[in-house]
DNA sequence: CCGCAACTATAAACACGGTGTATACCCTGA
DNA sequence: TCAGGGTATACACCGTGTTTATAGTTGCGG
């Protein structure tokens, strides 16, 4: 996920400081993964040198000086175009997943087993995530459904896979 | 997918050069995105400070020195040890489409036509993947199927959510 | 009332993956 | 002979993200 173009969007609601950002963020994208402070200064000092946000003010707050910040008009389109646009997903067809299977085929390692373990693991996070989603809130839920119909998608491409083993092999090798 | 584990793997197969190894990568991994010779050189000088492979030898070729490099014990451990480790897929379970619709609803702006416009990109995207199958290899048609999975499985959390937008508005403007 | 912990707030140094470009060497053919 | 193209590597640079340092402010226990 573009977490300068989150931030850049939690600031479009209204000139904010660097910490209130932070706990914003974790507020509403957080449930997985939290952002860290560092990455908030260092991304607001890239969008300031890019035109994106301006700095408004600098007012005491409970503890050192708050640096405002405003998004500028600039801003403003950016984030728009990047709203309007569509995702490519996966642009790059690869996946870990794929090189391990190729790579233990080349290797002469069981390939079959990997399939086998990832399939496992998958199934294990599943149950793992549908025991998460019964207490969650509704932005959570729907973060959880992303990643169960993703896993789903894996396992069918580790079926297919697993099932077309020998042809592949035969493909790996030749490409020596 | 990570670059440097493919790369290593390949160098299991035997000591090599950047040069060949950049296109011996192409040849098996490259369908979707080749690599860049810069990478493979600086990856390279990461790996050799990590211990994980070791020049061997300085040979003329058809050009300047090639720099032969071999994986040492330790590189081989790591690999093994990548290969034998299921992934955790999405381990944070964010996207951008999640964010965009979340930042569509804070910023009042139109989640649903984003949505819908998502949809159709997937739509357009899976029958161009449908027809580059056709023609393809079978690593390269291994790739595509696991891109349609992943769009069909997108497409799902899409429906899921456009059916939820009214739920998920009021969640999000509470908290602000 | 002193000192220390916890919270508020930012900055700066650093690491890593990745891109682009410069460099240098060799061979071929017009 | 010399221009162009393939071979081969090195280096500077950029963006994202992590770690660590710094500094003020509040509040609580001894």
């Amino acid at each position: 996920m573009d977490r300068s173009l989150a931030l850049l969007g939690l600031m479009s609601t209204g000139p904010t400081h660097g910490y209130d950002l932070k706990n914003r963020y974790d507020a509403i994208f957080g449930a997985a993964r939290a952002i860290a402070y560092g990455q908030i200064y260092s991304t607001l000092a890239r969008m300031i040198r890019d035109g994106l946000i301006e700095q408004v003010g600098q007012e005491p707050g409970a503890g050192p000086d708050r640096k405002r910040y405003a998004v500028t008009s600039a801003g403003r389109d950016h984030l728009a175009a990047w709203l309007r646009e569509a995702d490519t997903p996966s642009p790059d067809l690869q996946t870990n997943l794929f090189a391990k299977t190729v790579l233990a085929l080349l290797l002469d390692d069981d390939a079959d087993a990997l399939l086998d373990l990832q399939r496992r693991a998958h199934l294990a996070r599943m149950r793992e995530l549908t025991h998460a989603k019964a207490g969650a809130a509704l932005l959570d839920r729907l973060a959880i459904d992303y990643a169960l119909f993703q896993i789903e998608a894996d396992l069918r491409w580790i079926d297919l896979t697993s099932a077309r083993l020998t042809d592949i092999d035969e493909e790996v090798r030749h490409h020596g």
